[in-house]
RNA sequence: GCCCCCAUGGUGUAGUGGCCUAUCAUCCGAGCCUGUCGAGCUCGGGACACGGAUUCAAAUUCCGUUGGGGGCGCCA
């Protein structure tokens, strides 16, 4: 039934809804799009055809061209066309103007039912919309959370770029880990056994001993914890930054929080349609970060009833307990808790403990609303201190001799971060659940699509 | 790994032993309609996750399986 043409286009020489103003009226454009819906009111109608950036009203009347009028109105919802119209001025029209066809092209019709509805007066369960995500990526509420995630990557990657940060890419497919063998995937590696990355700590460690200075990498890590949460995925994007020189965390947590407050300031003025579309007013977060320590932090606790004891890490509970108390004390999102006890993290063999008291490292955790976002500090960059701290740990030095060389022939003190893309996102769109920040999320359970 | 909860058309749901040849909406199909924009109206279509048990009778109760959601631990 449709209507076959041969229409000139091209991903440059269409014209998109954005272009469109007045001095296009009169005009005759080209454009490109789903159908969403169709309004026959049989004599004339409104077909609804979704672009990039919008939806656009094509207005076809049957007395004009009835074999048009017919085959356009014929097709099913989120069939995909080319259409060639008159721009046409219309206050009735939501955008002020409409599109009255003169010919179009069908690249492609949509079967029948649709497995998810895109323009649907009902919701779907996050699983029936990951099993089909690109129909869910159609409904721009849902899309619109990608393109947040671009320009939260474009303002960190501007912010690095001025503070003279180079960009790097360490392996994904290695020897051993970081921390721990338990949390690893492994693979088979020509024969023998490897792992995907949980972390590019050894790498970018090493790195210092290059004398690039200061350098971040966004990339993914893998993490085979069965964990099944809101806030965990099997395959997350990981900012990782160190830098030399420094000296001390008190640095690093510098450089943190300038990062935060440059890159929500480019969010906010670069994804504002965004923001708006997904409800969200984002706050302007101010620098100096509060900081408490660790220590303060079980005070706290203790205040509101939650006994931990000095040698333990918060839990979920206790995170969110903090989150809260910032908000209500001081209104704020973003706090450091800083100086965690080497009992927590002495299993970090690379973390440096506190020169003028062993039982502290410099260590801390950038909270986000009761969300850990980041951790970091400074890193132990004395050969035989970080020696001794492996054995600590009873690790088999000859595993990290690759990474224990570059120790030995000149290391400049250094430090630095990891920071989740995927909770940063959550946390500033307020999504409950970080499977909604990630394309296709790997989890416990989810391998396809 | 542990604990709690859920599974009904393509999608989202109502239904806690017989009144269910299963509700409503959305959707799909056929038709009417020249200003719709959550279009409207008429007619039609489509489902009790799987296996077993209890019962005169099971969507409904019980057991198992599979799938899903949430919490904890751990972490980013």
């Amino acid at each position: 039934m449709a209507q076959w043409m041969t229409l000139e286009y091209g991903w440059r020489a269409l014209t998109h809804l954005s272009e469109i103003d007045e001095s296009k009226y009169g005009g005759t454009v080209r454009l490109g799009g789903w159908i969403e819906d169709t309004r026959n009111l049989g004599g004339i109608a409104f077909i609804q055809l979704r672009g990039r950036d919008g939806v656009l009203q094509v207005t076809a009347l049957k007395k004009e061209n009835e074999e048009l009028f017919k085959s356009l109105t014929s097709l099913s919802r989120e069939s995909v066309i080319v259409v060639e119209g008159k721009v046409q001025e219309n206050k009735e029209a939501k955008l002020g103007f409409e599109i009255l066809p003169s010919q179009f092209e069908v690249l492609s019709e949509a079967a029948t039912p649709l497995p998810l509805g895109v323009a649907d007066k009902v919701g779907a369960d996050l699983d029936t919309r990951l099993d089909n995500r690109f129909m869910d990526l159609r409904k721009p509420e849902h899309n619109a959370i990608f393109k947040v995630r671009s320009a939260l990557l474009e303002g960190i990657r501007g912010y690095f770029s001025k503070e003279k940060f180079i960009e790097v890419h360490t392996p994904k497919i290695v020897a051993a880990g970081a921390e721990g063998g338990s949390t690893l995937f492994p693979i088979q590696y020509f024969g023998t056994d490897a792992y995907l990355a949980q972390s590019p700590q050894l790498y970018k460690q090493m790195l210092m001993a290059t004398g690039f200075e200061r350098i971040y990498e966004i990339a993914p890590a893998y993490r085979a914890e069965k964990s099944d949460t809101v806030r965990h995925i099997a395959e997350f994007t990981s900012l990782d930054v160190e830098i030399a020189f420094i000296k001390s965390s008190e640095d690093v947590m510098d450089c943190i929080q300038e990062l935060v407050r440059d890159t929500v300031a480019f969010v906010k003025e670069n994804a504002s349609f965004e923001l708006g579309l997904l409800g969200i007013d984002l706050g302007t977060p101010e620098i100096p970060f509060r900081r408490i320590t660790h220590a303060q932090c079980v005070d706290i606790l203790k205040e509101k009833g939650e006994g931990l004891s000095p040698e333990e890490d918060l839990d979920t509970v206790g995170e969110k307990l903090i989150g809260e108390v910032m908000k209500e004390r001081h209104g704020i999102d973003f706090y450091f808790i800083t100086d965690f006890p080497t009992a927590i993290k002495g299993g970090t063999f690379y973390a440096m403990r506190k020169a003028e008291d062993p039982s502290l490292t410099g260590y801390f955790d950038l909270g986000y609303a009761g969300l850990e976002l980041v951790s970091g500090g400074q890193r132990e960059h004395r050969y035989d201190v970080l020696v001794e701290q492996m054995k600590e740990n009873n690790l088999a030095l000859e595993d990290f001799e690759f990474y224990l060389n570059a120790f030995r022939y000149g290391m400049p003190s250094h430090g630095g971060f990891g920071l989740g893309i995927e909770r940063f996102i959550q946390n500033m769109l307020g999504i409950s659940n970080i499977r909604e920040t990630v394309l296709f999320p790997r989890d416990r359970s989810r391998l396809v699509p």
